[in-house]
DNA sequence: TTGGTCTATTTACACGTGTAAAAATAGAGA
DNA sequence: TCTCTATTTTTACACGTGTAAATAGACCAA
């Protein structure tokens, strides 16, 4: 930049004033500026004018896992809000596991991250560092929180008992009560949607059937989780007229190509079966399946814009040490062929 | 870090050691350290402790499009092979937009990165912004190249004309040569695959047939994609009783949800219709719609490695300006239902 | 204990930018 | 042309770390 300043005739404090803000100068120099810039390549280096400030403009988000398109459509629609509100993203993965989101939040706090959103991994998320980051910089949970603790902490995420009562209500209407396919605990939607579906069976007035599953490891391969469990089951003839309400789409896939290998669902219009799939999330690939998924849609574009402006919040007004705002969002029924 | 070094009684220098190498320093003050750091928390600023280096151990990663499973495995696999090397890395998404994809270029430049894994749009890649940089850093295209130019920008990708060959070859011998559904423009893989199946259509000896697309967009939502352009040629009796090979497998799931409405494929183990799909990539959900996805499986962590072992080598001996090192992998056959 | 070697300390400078304060200058309006 | 104000220049310091060189100290073997 001294020798750019140097080259344009312009001095370097000037130079400073107009990569933050080209209007922040004369028009006559930016003109001078913009037009030598044409002929030189430069680039204001990222990290010198990231140290040393009070503000980086830089949000951190921290995913559990990228290998799903939940995750990286949430990305995508908190990348945009960011950029609108002028600031730029860093995107951690924790790939499942709470260390490595421990060293996220450390990460982005080393790198003096104005704020955090953060998807964690939930009960085993490494509580401590969590607890301490939190105090030193604005956090927003998105899509799940920790349960029990920070309460403190800002949440934004889906309403899951309206979105089960919801799926609950329109399978009762429409046929059977279902039974429940939980997933693995990874985060606390996991617990939530199984509870929100219990309280849903007894508000309707029929018993919960939750099905138990082999394996309760941590897993993010739903699919096959779903599948191998599913599949073991319709080999023994069980569960093969229910209906099934699956904590999320991803299962429900797993389910319906077990389903599909039992020949358990309608192949025709023509026919029909008593067996029966619902799903939960609205996947990018839940409308083609076979046959389509019918679920409830989150609506991922609102779920980050709403992140972000909890993170800007915090990080414009201070944060409150009280309570957390908690903004939790209502899912619509998404009526396809599965249920 | 200077008071840090005050309450534990040991000088910055040896600290800053302590931090770039644990096993650097006596193991007597090493122990003094991590007992202190175990009472306080501290962690070195990430932006002090990259700037002003000849290495920042900084790799960038540049993907057109975040929303796909293949980009996301390709992700972690060099993130995984970056971090046994010690080396961290940051990702860009391009949003399939050229300008943004030039943007990411620039930021990494303007991060002094050690070097650039892309996945670049290709045509409409930012071509003078890409030379440029490539000339500054250690850059390697991964998966998909620039056509024309930058053949001394090493390359790590599949060999297009062998796994469409293999599947021409299986498709051919089990059944009616396929016709060729091509995915919209959006990188070099596109054409480079509908001319890999015209060449091997001449050299099994049929008359290569190209599905023709209504809009050649660049869209990146292939599964929609291809279930409009289809569903369109099916309400007409247009390619019933063909064989699609599809350039990938999101288009193919999408011609799958297709056939799927217009009853083109076998429902029962027993029926047997002349309709089939095979698709590209081996997709994580294609062996999960109805009826599984035969296609090519791309060894994505293999892709990962590699690229990673070339950014590293031209980081370590220099890069070679002369002719680009290029590395693509056969496929293998993944024989499912559809065809 | 002594000497030699390995390690830590001290001191100083570097990186590339933001930014504050005072001085100088440019541009606009009269 | 003059004056006033807005902008730029000059100068200087700051950020948090890496790192080099000279010095001091610690540790090990004899």
């Amino acid at each position: 930049m001294e020798k750019l300043s140097a080259t344009i005739g312009i001095s370097r404090p000037t130079l400073s004033k107009f990569f933050q803000d080209a209007d922040s100068v004369r028009s006559t120099t930016r003109k001078r500026i913009e037009d030598a810039l044409d002929t030189v390549d430069y680039v204001p280096n990222f990290f010198a004018t990231k140290m040393n400030r009070q503000s980086t403009r830089l949000i951190g988000v921290i995913v559990p896992y990228l290998s799903d398109l939940f995750y990286t459509t949430l990305i995508q629609a908190i990348e945009e809000a960011a950029l609108e509100s002028g600031y730029a993203i860093i995107v951690q993965n924790a790939h499942g596991d709470s260390e490595l989101e421990a060293k996220a939040f450390e990460n982005l706090l080393s790198m003096s991250a104005d704020g955090v959103i953060a998807a964690p991994i939930g009960q085993s998320s490494a509580l401590t560092t969590i607890e301490r980051i939190q105090k030193d910089l604005p956090v927003v949970f998105v899509d799940s929180r920790v349960p029990g603790k920070f309460e403190q902490v800002d949440f934004v995420g889906t309403n899951n008992e309206q979105s089960i009562a919801l799926m609950v209500d329109y399978l009762c209407r429409s046929g059977e009560p279902p039974v429940f396919l939980g997933m693995p605990r990874i985060n606390s939607n996991s617990l939530e949607r199984e509870r929100a579906y219990v309280k849903s069976a007894k508000e309707t007035g029929f018993a919960p059937a939750i099905i138990p599953l082999s394996q309760t490891d941590t897993v993010w391969n739903f699919e096959e989780f779903a599948y191998l469990t599913m599949d073991e089951y319709f080999s023994r003839g069980e569960y093969i007229d229910s209906t099934i309400l699956c904590a999320n789409d991803r299962l429900a896939i797993g389910v319906i190509r077990a389903a599909n290998k039992h020949h358990l669902l309608p192949q025709r219009k023509e026919e029909s079966t008593r067996f029966r799939v619902a799903g939960h999330d609205d996947h990018p690939l839940s409308a083609y399946v076979y046959p389509a998924l019918t679920t409830v849609s989150r609506n991922t574009v609102h779920l980050g814009q709403t992140a972000v402006s909890q993170v800007l919040d915090q990080i414009e007004n201070g944060k409150r040490t009280d309570q957390g705002v908690v903004r939790t969002f209502n899912a619509e029924l998404r009526l396809r062929e599965s249920a």
